[in-house]
DNA sequence: AAGTGGTCTAGACCACCTT
DNA sequence: AGGTGGTCTAGACCACTTA
């Protein structure tokens, strides 16, 4: 079943499109495991269609795979689609780096400060959920600045699975203290409105974060 | 109605979503014209459902906007638009270039010649539906040799609306000049397996394609 | 308070894969 | 041929907007 209706008015297909996004970085469902329409309508209490739906728009994300007559395949997350995911990311973030850095208002900037800031305060009190929510406000706030709303839809559709790997794995402090730099760079280049240093730090910032989870990976073996 | 079959076997869900996604582009529904679920299983003659799916999924690509209970609106194309879809195609194509230039084999550089080669021929002779073909091929051949699947399938679905813009505004021959030589500087990069200068290259491409377009629409108006 | 418009369920149907 | 598994239709239902 479904867990607590939400709210009454949120459509099935949407709600079972949370759960079973959940539930797949969850574990529930293995990664390059089978899923039928079947075993979702049975599980899940809800009818064909909107699981079918379910489906369609997950695989618009690219968490599954549907085949046609054979089911859907849950994506299996390894390192060559880590590399992928992060590269298609990296490509969109410099680039939305580089246009908010002519187009950021003063307002906007002294958002992302706060950001920074915030970010290097619950990375020294160790409060991982802190820090989770500060590198989200930050960089939501430097995209949201660039004002190009599809290219921030697909970097959000297409950032699930692997930032709920990266969650899953933790942070080591070493790591910690690089992303501080590089968020401080990024600041930088965005204060002194210069695209081509903005996105030359963003560059850097994702190709940093692409290869510190692929050496996870490598080390501890895929999810 | 939906026209021929075109094939009994693939769904209507599919079949609709191509033709409305056809129909959009030739004018049949114009752009920010609202449309209903009922008008779509009237003039197609299909049931609600394989409706909503099509709009759904034309929604993943950015060309209708879906508002709950208030129906769906053909998102219109605008300067700000083509602008925030350039700037996405030209982040992820830039990257696939680079990616291709340390992945390519010879033999995917064969192709990418031929493909050149053959834009140069049927530009030449004035054989506009060539052209269109061979570009295709040419920047296939090179984003498929990057190995990024998601990269592409985000590009391929948010292209079709733009692209379809500019084929129906045509090409100035002068700007056929340009593009020639636009591939040759891409195809020499990719031949010396230069990702940096591939990046390049494939930047001043796609930015160059859409400042012409934009240029175009801002002389002969939105359309 | 009516109306519009989206969503769900159930059952029939049919395409594709397997024997 | 049989079985599995996806898709369609119809009608009921219900949420959100408009008068």
């Amino acid at each position: 079943m479904i867990d607590a209706p939400s709210s009454l008015s949120t459509p099935a297909y949407v709600r079972l499109r949370e759960q079973l996004r959940a539930d797949i970085v969850a574990g529930v469902w293995r990664l390059g495991q089978h899923i039928t329409l079947a075993e979702l309508t049975q599980h899940y209490g809800v009818s064909a269609n909107p699981a079918r739906e379910a489906l369609l728009q997950l695989q618009g994300e690219g968490l599954v795979d549907m085949r046609i007559h054979r089911g859907a395949v849950v994506r299996s997350v390894d390192a060559r689609f880590v590399k992928n995911i992060y590269d298609l990311r990296g490509a969109i973030e410099t680039m939305l780096a580089a246009e908010a850095a002519r187009r950021m208002t003063d307002g906007d900037l002294a958002g992302v400060a706060a950001a920074v800031e915030a970010f290097e305060r619950a990375a020294a009190e160790g409060e991982v959920d802190a820090v989770v929510r500060a590198n989200r406000a930050l960089h939501r706030r430097i995209n949201g600045a660039a004002d190009n709303g599809p290219a921030v839809e697909v970097l959000e559709g297409r950032s699930t699975l692997v930032d709920a790997l990266r969650r899953s794995l933790g942070y080591r402090s070493e790591r910690l203290a690089e992303v501080m730099a590089q968020h401080r760079a990024l600041l930088s280049a965005l204060k002194a409105r210069d695209p081509d240093g903005a996105a030359m730090a963003a560059a850097a910032h994702t190709m940093s974060a692409r290869d510190d989870l692929l050496a996870h990976l490598a080390r501890h073996g895929a999810a």
